[in-house]
DNA sequence: ACAATAGTTCGCATATCGGTGAACTATTGC
DNA sequence: GCAATAGTTCACCGATATGCGAACTATTGT
């Protein structure tokens, strides 16, 4: 599931603003979502899937298991963005120079 | 359907891709991606909920309908990245401020 | 050894997605 | 009037997404 897909599900995107913020253990994503544990479980494994999270042991309690965003993994998000932006003012520049020629024509 | 959700396809992405460069008419559209015309035809009406694109009919020919971009529906998206990497900026420094204090510490 | 805790995996139910072909509407041109 | 064209809507199908509860694994603490 790529990155598009992963961000299509309310669920994850607050996830990923969460984990904007700080770094949140399964359970307290889950809580904060409002949402039953093994739903969430299944969300997080799709956003490690797709690169945008990844997880950590490093707790003193080997139970617990720690998310934390990957930022890089939503450049292609924004590359998407920055193409169509950069298309469509090339677009509206063709425009602008196609009206300055009908003017000066008339 | 959110621009999210919408998003989340890839034909629905090439169409914005192909419209962020030109206007095109629905059969273009079909043709371009591959696919017959009423499964674009469904996607259109998708972007057209989810306010991504709009269609007009002024052709000389009325039983084409030219869909274009608005650009300014994506901004729920970019304002997504831009929360999402601001905090994360915020998290960082926070980092940076703890291993400072740390080594001061020390 | 045992109860409690953190989380995942498994079945299941419901809903939606995305594709196709067939049928339909509307317009164009002869 | 009629065939061709542009596009949409409908009925259907297979695949997948999302939620839940139950069961399971692993770890902790007593």
């Amino acid at each position: 599931m790529d990155a598009f897909e992963a961000l299509a599900d309310p669920t994850r995107r607050e996830v990923v603003r969460l984990l904007g913020a700080r770094r949140h253990r399964a359970g307290e994503l889950a809580a904060e979502a409002g949402m039953t544990a093994p739903a969430m479980s299944r969300h997080l494994r799709i956003l490690l899937e797709a690169g945008i999270v990844e997880d950590e042991r490093v707790s003193d309690d080997a139970r617990v298991r720690i998310f934390k965003l990957r930022p890089q993994s939503l450049v292609a998000v924004q590359a998407f963005l920055d193409q169509v932006h950069a298309d469509w003012k090339v677009q509206l520049q063709s425009f602008k120079r196609h009206v300055e020629k009908k003017a000066k024509d008339h």
